[in-house]
This record gives structure tokens, C-alpha cells and sequence, in this order.
DNA sequence: ATTAGCACTCGGGTAACTAGAGTGCTAACA
DNA sequence: TGTTAGCACTCTAGTTACCCGAGTGCTAAT
């Protein structure tokens, strides 16, 4: 168990290395207004915090920096999340001061507003597309043999397809088909509109359209919306801006996780509630071992949730970006719900 | 003038610096087979090439390195385009290989997979959005006061804004609008959309919809498409690959660039024919001083063309990438064209 | 005209030294 | 007994000195 004054050291140690990059000596804190001991006996406890794996030393005689167990500690317990400046609230709020009618745009907006301010990274996740339901399905015919689909959603999203017409295919049969479609599907939600599109209309369809099984393999191409589309970035280079990536090799490690879709899951965990942080090597990928990783849930409505993450330097000042995440959350939350009920 | 032997040995010293990203001395040059001359020979024609501007040292006792004069020469006069291997011509042959029936997609796909052939990063232009012609309009109430206007093309480009609908807007109103607007502006090209919309639509308009003033406006700004969508990057960090940006400054001003998407006209000029090759700080932006661009254009059909552009070091294997973008860009017009045809 | 020879230059690597910031330990102090 | 002053020690970063090698420019020989 640290002792008090272990406690306010640790603390004071992450709060400085967090503001300056450097490793911390004893004068240094020795001569801070809340540290009212001596260089000496913060020497002792700083030996004492190192022998508990809490901070490191870059080498045998420089200063201290937090261990990743120091970060831990910091965030799970010596964590005072100060209110934010009145500008910062300011600048947060500003995403929605345009009355912006898209939940998409608010979201860019917000990944946008969210890595100017804070200089990190910043990833948002929307809501799950799957939940949301049709309101209308279309077929517009562009060329003889092409015509492109049209879903529109109840959150304003259109999502389109072109696709090659099957030959033997009548525009009557494409118009009879869009029609049974319209009837049979809007209301269900991108999710079930697969096993819909079987289960309802495959029958129907059989006894109005010839061959319509082609129609049909291109129209459930077109159900299935990639995850990709719904995740935003705010800030991809502010890496660039951190003086703890100097390593050109890391970045490029680093910018390549983050521009392949693929990995998005691993640093922004589809469905995990309230707010989380992964420092270092918590991450689960090997490339974001020098970065730490600060996530929050928002719901919209009763069923649906996004996530926020922000993307920085373990030496992130996780006091600000905790705050931050918490208002944005709730805001996101409140507004987006607002936006959704409206319907 | 320059001399045969002087030619030969710009040419090779051109060569090799591309290749190594070493400055070239005498000796090593005097080595390879296509010069039959001694060190000391050498020595004396780079001094002359020096003295006329087209080598440079990197310092007193180095050996030479092209000046953007010396760069430029050598693409105006020394290029011999040597006919690519064939592995390459089935890469980017690759291209087309699946049948994508989507510009849009065709587009993308030479953007990713020229950035990976080439390790440089690829910036394509599509050809201009306001020549596609209008195939449909329509509109999608989602609340009782929000709908969403769609546009649809006929290079099956979908095109949609949220928008707010004034109070005192009937659904029938919407109804009789849009019917309206479909049979006035369909065949429309989208450049001729916002004209044709208040010279043709707005007196009938006015007979059939109360306060038609406000749909107006919105339809009016869904018609507007913003340029930068008509962007494709593939290799955005491919600049982290190459040896010569070790600056990370630089490399940051660089990126900053290709981000915002107010410089792109600045990198890709629009509507210039034929293949350019802007060397150095002939770029316009001076964070692109350090970067050669090679342009090319293509052409859909006989109004409609796009653009090409590698964006690498001044050290860029000029001769290769001037062989690919030809090839690309007499495919790709012959293979959009096509498409484009079709209609 | 070409080239061999040679003295000279300069970057980059290595070793030696120094200054400074920081540590750990011991002994004195309250 | 906990705290602190003092001091010897350690290690980095910066500077200087040095050398090696690749490369040059010039001159004289071919």
C-alpha cells in the first residue's frame, strides 16, 4: 500500500512528465508549491516508487518516467478530473451549433472539432448501421443493361449499388419487383433485411418476375453495408505533431493500422459500455505499443451505441481527454437521441 | 551544347542516383560497362556538367548529385521510355479485370493499386461530376419535417442531403414538386442543374406548391457537389517508404497538403492534355519542393477527362512511371469510354 | 585528347574529455 | 525516527580530436 506522500509524488511525477516530455528529477519537484519536502526525501520515495515498478529511469542517473504501471495507477486512482476550461466547452458545443439534420455529419463534426482540440487522434464509430431501417427501396435504370439500387434509410443514409441487369430481365419485371420490395421491406431494420428478402418475397417474386434470382443476389450484395463506411477520423496526422514519435518506422506502423479498415475493431471495441483507457501494451496491437488509447460509449435512442476513441502518446493528458470524452459522450448522446426520437 | 559523352554520362549519373539515393562518383560510374572512360575523364565532364548547372555536390569532396536543371534535362532530352515488364502490364491491366460497372470504383481501384506498383503515392481526378447527367430526382420524407433529396446520375452516382422542410409543406406539395422537377430536369447535366432549376421550374412551381421559396434553396444546395469528392488517393504514406523525406517536418507540411483538399488544384491542375512532369520547386506549393509530380490525362468519351498524378521524390523513377501513366491513361480512357457508351 | 598519379578535402565513425543533471548513501539534525 | 544536507558517483549530451575512405582537382605523362 503507497503511502500518502507516495501517492502525491506519483502523481506529481505523471502530471509533469504528461506536461514537459522530460524525465522528472527530485530538484525539479522539490521545487513545485505542493511538494513541500525536500529533493533528498523525494529521492527516497522515488527509489521506493521505482522498486514498486511504478516509474522507470531512461538510465542510471537521469530523472523518473512513469512505467506503464504508473500510468495505471495514475488513471485508476490519483485521476481528479478537473472541469473543463469554459473555452474547451465551448469549442465542443460548437459541433452543434449549425443545425446539422444528419447524424453522419455530427459525427464527422465531432471527430474533427474533437482532434483539433486535443492534438491526438480522434476515431468515431457510429451507430450500427444494421439497426436502422428502410424507408424506401429503388431501382433507376441507366443504361440498357445497368441500373443502380437505392436503400434509404430512417437516419437519412442512402446507400447505392450499380448492377449489371441479367439479360431476360424487363424493366415491367424490375418495376414489379421494386414494387413487392417497397411493400414487403420498408420498416425492417439493414440487419434482418436478408433473411427478410428470402423468408417474404422470395415467393411473390418467383410467381411475378422471371429470373428473378439474379435480381436477387445483386440486391442482397447491396444489403450487405461494410462496417468501414461508418467509422470517422479526425486528425490522422497529429502523431506527427508528438514528440514521443520520432521514430519514422513506428509512425508508419502506426498510420497503416490506422488507415486499414481492418483493424479498427482491435482499437475501438464494438459494444463495450462507458468509458475505457489502454495504456501501451494493453493494446492489443503491437503497433500501438507506444500509444494509449482512451474510449467512451454514446447511445442513441434505447438500442443503439457509437463509440469515441481518442488516439495518443501513453504520456496523453488523460486528466483533459477524460473530460472532454465524458461531456462529448454525453452530449452526442442527448443530441443524436434527439435527433432520433424527431422521427 | 552538351557533347555526346557529356549526354551519356548525365544521363547515367541520372540513372544511378534514382536507383542507389547515393551521390555517384567517378569511380563507380567509370565501372559500369556503357562507359568506356577512366575515372580522371569522368572527373572532367562532371566538373563541366557542374560548371553548366546540371550536377550539384552535397559537399566539396562528394560525389555528384542532379540539380532540378540537371533533372530536368534529363526528362526533357534523356528519357527513353523503355516499354515496361510485363508483370507490370498485368498489374495494372488488373484494374480491369473484374467487371466493375462503376466509374467511381474503376477510378479508386487504379488509385490503389498505381500507388502500390509504383511506391509513390497516386492522386486521380475524376472527370468533372457536372457533365453526369440527371436520371432522377427524388425525395424521402424520414420525419414529419426532415426528408432526403436524392440525385441520381447516369454514371449511377447517387447523390443526397438531409434537409429540413419548411412548415406549412404538405407531403402532396412534395409530391406534385418532385413530379415536376423529374419531368423538367431529367437529361440535365448537373452543371446546368442550378440554371435550368430557376429558368424552367420556378413559374410552374409556383402555381402547383405553396412557399416553394424554401424547398428551392435546399434542392438548390443538394445540387451543388463539392469537387473533392471527385479525389481518389491510394499510398497516402508511401511518402513514410521513401528514403529521401527523413524530416519529419517536411513530411508533415507534406501530408497537410494532401489532407486538405484546397490544395489539390494546386497539385492537379484541371484540364491541362497530356502527360507534365512539374520537377521540384516548379510545384506551386513550396511544402512540395522537395517532391516531383508526373500528370497525365484521360479521356471519357469527348467532353469529359480526368487526371493522374504520381507524387514521389525528385529522385523518382521517372522513366517508369512515364511508361505507366501512358499505359494507364490510354486504358483507362478506353475502358471508361466504353462504359460510358454504353448509355 | 586521355589517363595515371598524387595531394587535398570532407563526412562519418570512434575515442577522449567535460559539464551538468541526477542519483544513492551516509551522517547529521530536529 | 523521520527528514535533510552533503558528497561521491554515474550517465548523457555535447565538444574536440583523430583517422579512414571515398572522392575531387590538378599536373604531368602517355
Amino acid at each position: 500500500m503507497l503511502t500518502e506522500r507516495q501517492l502525491l509524488i506519483l502523481k506529481v511525477t505523471v502530471d509533469d512528465y504528461i506536461q514537459s516530455a522530460q524525465p522528472v528529477g527530485s530538484n525539479q519537484l522539490s521545487k513545485k508549491s505542493e511538494i513541500p519536502f525536500s529533493p533528498a526525501t523525494i529521492r527516497n520515495e522515488m527509489a521506493d516508487l521505482e522498486g514498486l515498478g511504478f516509474l522507470e529511469k531512461t538510465h542510471t542517473s537521469s530523472g523518473r518516467v512513469p512505467s506503464e504501471k504508473g500510468y495505471r495507477y495514475y488513471v485508476d486512482h490519483l485521476l481528479t478530473p478537473k472541469p473543463l476550461p469554459q473555452q474547451d466547452i465551448v469549442q465542443l458545443r460548437s459541433i452543434f451549433q449549425d443545425k446539422i439534420t444528419e447524424t453522419e455529419e455530427v459525427i464527422k463534426r465531432s471527430a474533427m472539432i474533437l482532434s483539433e482540440l486535443t492534438n491526438y487522434t480522434a476515431i468515431l464509430l457510429g451507430p450500427d448501421v444494421g439497426k436502422h431501417i428502410v424507408k424506401k427501396l429503388s431501382i433507376v435504370p441507366l443504361t440498357t443493361d445497368t441500373a443502380v439500387a437505392i436503400i434509404v434509410t430512417d437516419n437519412g443514409h442512402v446507400e447505392n449499388r450499380v448492377f449489371t441487369i441479367p439479360e431476360g430481365i424487363s424493366p415491367s419485371d424490375i418495376e414489379k419487383m421494386i414494387n413487392i420490395l417497397n411493400e414487403r421491406l420498408v420498416g425492417v431494420p439493414l440487419n434482418d433485411l436478408h433473411r427478410r428478402l428470402e423468408q417474404e418475397t422470395m415467393t411473390i417474386l418467383r410467381q411475378h418476375v422471371k429470373r428473378y434470382g439474379e435480381l436477387f443476389t445483386t440486391l442482397r450484395q447491396a444489403a450487405v453495408l461494410p462496417h468501414e463506411e461508418n467509422v470517422y477520423f479526425g486528425g490522422k496526422l497529429n502523431i506527427l505533431k508528438q514528440p514521443d514519435f520520432h521514430d519514422i518506422q513506428k509512425i508508419r506502423n502506426l498510420m497503416d493500422v490506422m488507415e486499414g479498415a481492418k483493424h479498427i475493431p482491435m482499437i475501438l471495441p464494438i459494444g463495450t459500455q462507458g468509458l475505457h483507457i489502454r495504456i501501451g501494451s494493453e493494446n492489443a496491437l503491437s503497433a500501438m505499443e507506444d500509444c494509449s488509447v482512451i474510449t467512451v460509449s454514446y447511445d442513441i435512442g434505447e438500442e443503439q451505441t457509437g463509440s469515441i476513441a481518442i488516439v495518443g502518446p501513453k504520456r496523453m493528458d488523460y486528466k483533459r481527454i477524460v473530460s472532454m470524452l465524458d461531456l462529448l459522450s454525453g452530449d452526442l448522446s442527448k443530441e443524436l437521441t434527439r435527433m432520433f426520437r424527431a422521427k
